[in-house]
This record gives structure tokens, sequence and C-alpha cells, in this order.
DNA sequence: ATCTTTAATGTAATCGATTACACGAATATA
DNA sequence: TATATTCGTGTAATCGATTACATTAAAGAT
């Protein structure tokens, strides 16, 4: 129960000011040596630790960086993050994680929280396509100083700067290589679309029809959330058919293990009859046992170093010469078992 | 760029002082109902939100808890921060998420960090074994109104309260469960025996031999990461034994298909010639393609949530009257194919 | 009509650190 | 020697909210 030294403490026990103790420790204007080794020394005896909670009402500023994200179990999450620690711990940043749990009024409560212990600024994934329709997050644009950062599901908004990567290359690059294996039925498990990265990787989509001559046909698209259990779900459907695709693009990794799943289940092989193609290249598409799953890498390490690059550009710039930028990553497409007839490993 | 409204703006529009103000926005002393209903409108109308770092620096709590953990990504921390989370969010508490990598001088750095920004408490699952020698370390244990609780990973360390599974009888019964599978040679992955619950795991698995009589073989057990690539690390080393085993258990599900993996490629046959137990229930030991892994549930959303009420009840208590809890939940064996020789699944 | 009570609000200290300004002493300059 | 600099510290305000204590005015008691 011992009360934390403060730079009064030393400054009593030394005979000083308040005043002059903090210049000390802070190296700043000029004090003399002896006084400066003096504090320093009783600083380091009476184990004296800033509190930042002065620091940062007094500054503003207290060091803090909110993230904010869907879920934090899944591995491109994680591995964004971890990029923007990278990134950010040098520079004296803390990082403050938040999960939504794909949960609309969460999201929000985060927000405000954050708000509230005063972060630098935030970085985060949206989970609420209507984000705009928000008190909360209303305050928290206004607040200028405040920078804001989203990174993969971004949307549109005047002032914000954002990270992604290029999901219409995604999308239509996973389609290309699906035809380029001969599959001309080719269905694809899309999200809400109101999310521009599930809209882009469906565009994208699409688009890789168009160019070869192959007709889009709506039946072949499905909306379904990024989970086994859906991908189950929405496979079914798609054998259920009369004339079942003959290959499967999910814009989610979970939900093309489902898919895989079903269609072993209902007796069918892969790649030999149905093709499958993911996204995210979370780490279980490489450990199947018997399909290694081919997806598209979002590079997420890159995705948070980015981020974090544009929040320090942001909190440094003072007023309106803040600029927006909107970064776009290039994904890869990485080619397994699951969609390559020829495949050796 | 607009200054936030202070309780000192609204005392100014009304005439008032910033302590009446305060009163009238807590509800707390006998302020005229005019007054409070005048404060409350001109609080909503001016935007007003409470600025919580002075409140922190003020009471001395910042409604802010630390959650140290080795990694996010794998499913079984992140189920435990959601427990952490249901319960301390009714309760007005945020959790501030920090992940070490398993680095020990992270570790460090982001205990002085909570500590910083002046945590009500932290709640950890340790990467250090030898946390003690720690200065950072020792600054918290002596600053008695920070509550610590330990899951999952401990130090028996006193006046620290943990909530933990019996990881004894965890490995007692996966070890006995092999045994009544017909199996005979049972090797053991172990980790770092310097953490308990590792240390644990293992004398489990020795209790459950010796009382079927069998005799234990130390070059059965070997030490490696909870990675898959330590894991076909560990398999490879015991495949080339003279004597084979015809069990392996695993501490860590990842290490278990890293196992399998091994195993599979030089052609022997799961659970024919050998048995797998891994240990988490990780959600990919469920979802493997023909070898679903047998494994230990550790009911990590129950052990977030029990971590969470003992901070609660401590960081409630005052001064000394705060009993050590050592909670201890029972693990469950999920049998699954990769044990099982009768299995149909 | 005078005194006591109480309801409602103001005054000012506090939490810990920073910093513009002021001031005395030592040193440099003319 | 008189004056101008420079150096090292002290003084006091500030960040925003809370709260013990003081004060005022109105209501109630006798």
């Amino acid at each position: 129960m011992k009360k934390k030294t403060t730079i009064y403490d030393i400054a009593a026990k030394l005979g000083l000011t308040a005043a002059t103790v903090s210049r000390a420790l802070n190296n700043n204007t000029k004090i003399s040596l002896n006084t400066r080794k003096l504090v320093l020394e009783t600083a380091l005896e009476m184990n004296y630790e800033q509190n930042k909670l002065a620091l940062a009402l007094k500054s503003g500023k207290s060091y803090n960086v909110g993230v904010i994200v869907p879920r934090i179990d899944s591995n491109f999450f994680s591995s964004v993050i971890r990029g923007i620690e990278e990134e950010l711990y040098p520079k004296g940043y803390h990082v403050i994680i938040c999960q939504t749990h794909n949960q609309e009024n969460i999201e929000v409560e985060k927000i405000n929280s954050l708000v509230n212990v005063q972060v630098d600024g935030i970085l985060m994934s949206i989970s609420n396509a209507n984000l705009e329709e928000n008190k909360g997050f209303n305050k928290l644009l206004k607040n200028k100083n405040t920078p804001l950062v989203f990174f993969d599901r971004k949307k549109d908004i005047k002032g914000v700067s954002s990270v992604t990567i290029d999901d219409f290359k995604g999308g239509y690059d996973a389609t290309q290589h699906l035809l380029d294996q001969g599959c001309r039925r080719i269905a694809h498990l899309s999200n809400d679309r109101k999310f521009e990265i599930f809209r882009n990787r469906y565009l994208g989509y699409r688009q890789a029809l168009l160019d070869n001559g192959i007709e889009f046909d709506e039946s072949l698209v499905i909306e379904t959330h990024s989970s086994v259990l859906d991908g189950r779900r929405a496979a079914r459907l798609l054998l259920d058919m009369e004339t079942p695709p003959d290959a499967i693009f999910s814009s989610s990794d979970f939900a093309a293990l489902g898919v895989i799943q079903e269609i072993k289940e209902s007796g069918l092989h892969i790649p030999e009859d149905i093709c499958v193609v993911g996204f995210s290249n979370e780490p279980f598409t490489r450990f199947m046992e018997l399909t290694t799953i081919t997806t598209v890498d979002q590079y997420p390490l890159e995705m948070g170093r980015k981020a974090a690059q544009v929040f320090l550009e942001e909190v440094g710039n003072t007023e309106d010469a803040k600029t927006t930028q909107n970064i776009v990553l290039t994904p890869e497409l990485i080619v397994r078992r699951s969609s390559s007839k020829k495949w050796k490993g």
C-alpha cells in the first residue's frame, strides 16, 4: 500500500522545487550538472516512476493507440496487430486491442471507450457497414486530433485514411486461376457486400468471368458468413443444384474449409470434381492432410505496419495539413492442392 | 480541432461553479432539481464527455484491466480473453490485451507499460518461468493495490491468486485413455517444465503409467515448443528410434498436428500403428479431414470468467483482507479418431 | 421578531507533471 | 567599476474532475 513517489517527494528530499526536478528529469532546460545528477540519483533511489496519467492530462497525449478488429482469433487479424505493434512499439506507443465479435453495438461501445481513455488514435477494421450512422463514431470523426485509420475492412469516408489490399485483383486472380484449370461453372461464396472487401472480391470474380467469355450466373453466388459451418451449408446448397459447379471460390478460408468438408462427405473429389479456392492464407490452409487449400495471401504484417505508419504521419501533422492516404497492397494467389489438378506436393 | 467541453465550460455558460456541475452530473449530493436538470440538458447540448484521465488521476482508478498472454492467435487464449471480457465489461472495466510472443523481455515491458497506464489490475498467463527475478514484476507485486491474477500458466507466488485447470488430471486421463486403447509404449511431447502446466501434464502422464504397471522410459519424453514444426521434429526423433512408440501424448495441439503430419509421411497409420492425443481442444483438432485429434478441453471461457471474478473480489477488498485464491478447473478428455481404434464418425 | 435549521451552492485544495515567466547571483563586457 | 549577460531555480498557472469545508439564503421554530 505504499504511495508512489512523485517529483514532489524528490523535491522535498532535496530541498528543491518540483519544477526543477521535472526539468532535471527531462534533460530539458539548463539545469546545473550537479543538480541533475543529484535528482537522477535520488529518483532512482526512491523508485520514482513518472505518472503517465498526469502527463497525459497535461499534454493531451496518452501514447496509447486503440486497435479494433472483429476477432482476434484469426491469423489474419492477429498478424495485422503484430505488424502494428512492431511499428508503434519503438515509437513509445502502446497498443490496446479490442474485439467486436462482429457485433455492431459492441463496436460502438469500444470506440467510445477508447475515446474515453484518450487514445491518440484508432486503427480499425470495421464490423458495421453503416458506421456513419453512429453517434459515437461521428464524435470521433469530428475530433480531428484523434487520427483514424482503417485497415482491410474500410469505408470510404472523407478525411479517413486506409490500408487495404486490392481485393478486386484477389478475386480476379483466384477466378482466372480456376478458369485456367479448366473450370467453367465457378461458384462464389461471398459475404455481406455492404463491406468493400467482399464487394470487390465479388466484382473481381465477375470481371474474370466476363473477360473469359463466361456468362455470369447469379444463382452461383451465395452470401455466407466466415465460418466453417456456414461454408458447409453453402456448399450443400451448391451441390444440390441441378448442375452443380465445378469450382467454388470462397471469400473466406474458414468457409472454404467447410466447403471442402461437405464436398468430401458427398463423395466427390477435390480437385478432380470440384476445385476450391479460399481467401486469407490462414495457417490451416497449408496444414490440411489431403487437400491443402489454394488461397490468397493478404500480407497482414505489411498491412499492419503500413497502417501504423499512416497513423504516425497523421498524429505528427498539425491541423489540416493532413492528407488522406489510401494505400492498396497487392495480394498474392497461393496455388495448392485444392485447385490444382497437376499438383505434386 | 475543437476543444472538448469540460465541466468548467458548462459552469460558465450557466453562471455556476464547476463543483456544482460535477455534483449535478454525479447525482451525488443535494442539488436542486432545477439546477440538475439544467446542467444535464446543457451537458447534452454541449456534447460534454467526462475526461477519464482527470478522473483516474484524481481517483487513482482507471477502470482499465491489463491482460497479458503469450499469443492471441490461439483459440485457447482468445477464448479466455473473451471470458474475461464478458465478466468485466458489465462492471465498467475495459480490457487491454497485450501479447508477449513468448519473449521474456517483452513480457517485462508489457507489465511495465500496463503499470504505467495505471491499470487497476493485471490478469496474465506467464511467458517467463523466472518471473520473480524481474524488477518490473516485483514493483508490481509490492504495489498491493494493483491485483494480479494468473490464469493457466501460473507461478506459485505468495499473495497471488490463480485460475488453472488440473493439468495433472489432464495428463493422467489422456495417458490412461491411450493405455485403454492397448498402447504400451507411450511417448510424451512435453515443454519447458519450469512451467507448472507442462510439469503437471508430465507428472500425470508418469503417474498413469505407474498405476498401470508400465515402466517409465525417459527416452520417450521429448521437450518441444508448441508449434507444428517442433511437433514434426519431435515425431521424427521418436519414429527413428529402434523401438518406436505406439502412442504419442503431446501437451500441445499444435505439436500434435505436426506429429500427425510426420507419422503420415512416414507411411504409418493413425490410430492403427500409432495413437495421438493433443491438449487444448483447438478448433482444428475437430476439423481434420481424416484424423480428428483426441485432445483435452481446458474450458477457456470458464477460466477467463473465473479469473475476472477473482480480480473483482480483490479490487474491491481493501488492504490485507485479501485472501489468495487458487481455483482449479477440471479438464475433459475429448476422444476422437486419432486415438480411437474403434472410431466411427 | 429573533434564532435555529437545512437546502443549495461556492471556495479552494488535491491528484502529478509541465512550463512560461520572474528573479537573484555569478560572470562577462565596456 | 558599472552594466549587460547568462545560468540555475523558484513561482504559479494549467490540464479536468472531485470533495471537505465554508457560506448564503430561505424556511421553520418559539
